[in-house]
RNA sequence: GGGGUGGUAGUUAAGUCGGUUAUAACGCCGGCCUGUCACGCCGGAGGCCGCGGGUUCGAGUCCCGUCCACCCCGCCA
């Protein structure tokens, strides 16, 4: 047969249907498998769309039955045929009704053979994944996942077209500003010895575009952050990033519920709740130990201070007496399934490094009326024992658990127990999808030196009633208008409003020792265009690769992007980053450290 | 910057206390087979055991170094 191009194909290969059977069929598409029985051959073809099968019979063309017996795995072929009823359906490919009686056969291109198999199943490491990216993204699960990413763009943009936001496009190349993440620098040709920083965010650019009058701006960016990659960061990444005019924090928190509601819906999904809840940090940090709680289950911490002061247990009275912080998680109705096996597990989990490390794990079943077994119970008084089951409402075959120890590592270790928990007794179930605001962050906290530094970003707008406290020694207490989407216990994205009153903006420089000159020199060009008829405005930005992650369900970031890193920056496709040439760095007017690896 | 896990056939893995020809599955190649769909059956090929050094009569195995991948802490969203 003569090479077919597009405009003769008649369908995809998942466009087969029963209604179909009798029509002539031309498809095209990889060959995904072939079962051969020598009087006849079964050929699935694949393409973005499906699969569909296509049998070759010795009794109706032995010549072409000979032709298709050469072919392997991943050629890519076109075929007509009729669209036949197959005698027996598989109901495990959308197609399964039906197949192609296979008449004429075009080989496009032969393939080698994979160095993995091209199918779902896939064992391939990771390394060989990102090798062969290219085969890696014809399995169709990585199709699916790059689908609903491509779903996710499209519906984010017509959502947001809809409520009058803009989409502008702000520079890759800016200047660079110490502070935050660490930079990648591009070195320039036409200004030797200078450099470039590649943005980390538009957060400057679209703050701009609300001076510059364009009141709802928003921009699928690309930002580039030169900090370790992790299973859930990559040095280049993409965010929903919006700013609007003349809004406030709920403005911005209603857009964007708006928008993710709607999202939902277009991608066929829901929230369990119809508004999104709320939680102050401060709740937050009380109730779940993080700021990105998971909604999904509840097992919440319960602070126990006042218990421990007057517990009779030396070691938690001794605890809050250091101003340690004590904190109990109750496991309703279920301690019959917490073995002392399972229970010194979790107490050495709670022990290790990235976990807390905490000093250990009290745990305490209760059985009966008010009495309690473990190991410090018998510390406890009967009077004791009934009060604090009363004060958490414990009653018999419950379970508390108990950490006492640096406010810090009792936060991280109760939160890992209390999701390590949830998972141990099925507590999540599939499909859920649990939104949180978390708002009234601190404004400041301390850097590794002591000095303040912004919780946020340096224009985030601290919360009114606090302004009095800036550059006061109770400066620690500000909170600010920012607000953070927490879906899942993963953090979606945040944003605040925006200081937009010099007399503010200089208050919180000062709050973060940046004098006039340092102010001026980093942001001089911002401070200048508010002076020009600044209007108060508010912004958000979501990240979207984890966006598609939480949708899809998957594990890794590097499975919803195209194209990603491996952990230490590099592309196992293409080799990058290479050493560049003499002449290359001579034109740049710079000079590299020799490379710490062959390239 | 720190900690951890791993690297053996194309792929994924096993390989005991240091000992003879390094094993399996899938894939690949050849053959048989007309209703399979992870087809089946028979046969076959395929290895710098990441790399460099060391210990030893002898190293996939023990030691040192190094590179790569992955996971975590720091950092960062």
């Amino acid at each position: 047969m003569e090479k077919p191009t597009l405009r003769q194909r008649t369908h995809d290969c998942n466009g087969l249907r029963e209604e179909h059977i009798g029509e002539g069929a031309l498809l095209m598409g990889w060959v995904a498998g072939i079962r051969d029985w020598g009087g006849a051959l079964f050929l699935d073809l694949r393409d973005r769309y499906g699969i569909t099968q296509v049998v070759f019979d010795a009794s109706r063309d032995k010549e072409l039955l000979d032709r298709v017996s050469s072919l392997r795995s991943e050629d890519v072929v076109a075929v007509t045929g009729a669209v036949s009823k197959r005698l027996k359906a598989n109901d495990k490919i959308d197609t399964g009704a039906v197949e192609v009686l296979a008449e004429d056969l075009y080989v496009f291109s032969r393939s080698e053979v994979p160095p993995f198999p091209v199918r779902d199943e896939t064992n391939a490491g990771t390394e060989i994944r990102l090798k062969y990216r290219y085969l890696d993204l014809r399995r169709p699960v990585m199709q699916r996942t790059l689908v609903t990413r491509g779903k996710i763009a499209h519906f984010v943009r017509n959502i947001l077209f809809d409520e009058s936001f803009l989409e502008i496009e702000t520079p890759f190349m800016v200047k660079y500003t110490p502070g935050g993440a660490r930079n990648f620098m591009v070195p320039s040709r036409l200004q030797p010895g200078m450099v470039y920083a590649l943005a980390e965010s538009p957060q400057i650019y679209k703050q701009l575009l609300m001076v510059g009058g364009y009141d709802r701006y928003y921009q699928l960016a690309k930002c580039f952050r030169d900090e370790d990659p992790r299973l859930d960061r990559q040095l280049e990444f993409t965010q929903i990033d919006l700013e609007m005019s003349f809004a406030d924090d709920e403005d911005v928190m209603d857009t964007v519920e708006r928008l993710f509601v709607r999202l939902w819906q277009n991608l066929g999904l829901s929230f369990t709740e119809a508004t999104f809840p709320r939680l102050t940090w401060q709740e937050a940090m009380d109730r779940y130990g993080t700021d990105k709680p998971d909604m999904r289950f509840g097992l919440p911490h319960v602070i126990l201070d006042d218990f421990a002061r007057g517990s009779g247990i030396g070691i938690l009275e001794d605890a809050v007496a250091q101003g340690r912080m004590v904190k109990g998680l109750v496991v309703p109705g279920r301690a019959a399934e917490f073995s002392r096996k399972i229970l010194d597990e979790l107490t050495a989990t709670v022990r290790r490094e990235e976990v807390g490390p905490a000093k250990g794990l009290i745990w305490l079943k209760v059985e009966g009326s008010g009495e309690l077994k473990g190991p410090v119970a018998k510390l406890m008084s009967p009077e004791i024992q009934t009060a604090l089951c009363d004060r958490l409402g414990m009653h018999d075959g419950d379970l508390l658990f108990i950490i006492a120890d640096e406010p810090k590592i009792t936060h991280k270790a109760m939160d890992f127990l209390r999701r390590d928990l949830a998972a141990r007794l099925g507590l999540i179930g599939a499909g859920m999808f649990a939104p949180l605001w978390v708002v009234n962050f601190p404004m400041f906290e301390r850097s590794e030196e002591g000095q303040w530094v912004s919780s946020h970003h340096p224009f985030t707008h601290p919360s009114p009633a606090d302004l009095p406290l800036l550059n006061t020694p109770r400066q620690g207490e500000v909170k600010s208008l920012a607000y953070d989407l927490v879906i899942n216990g993963n953090e979606v994205g945040g944003g605040s409003v925006r200081i937009h009153d010099p007399a503010i903006q200089a208050q919180v420089f000062t709050a973060l020792g940046i004098g006039d000159e340092e102010a001026e020199r980093l942001f001089g060009f911002l401070l200048e265009a508010f002076r020009y008829g600044v209007p108060p405005h508010a912004g958000f930005a979501a990240g979207l690769d984890r966006l598609v992650m939480i949708v899809t369900g998957t594990d890794s970031l590097r499975d919803v992007i195209a194209f990603p890193k491996t952990v230490s920056g590099t592309d196992a496709m293409t080799g990058a980053p290479t050493a560049p040439g003499a002449p290359q760095l001579k034109e740049l007017g710079i000079s590299l450290a020799p490379p710490q690896r062959s390239v």
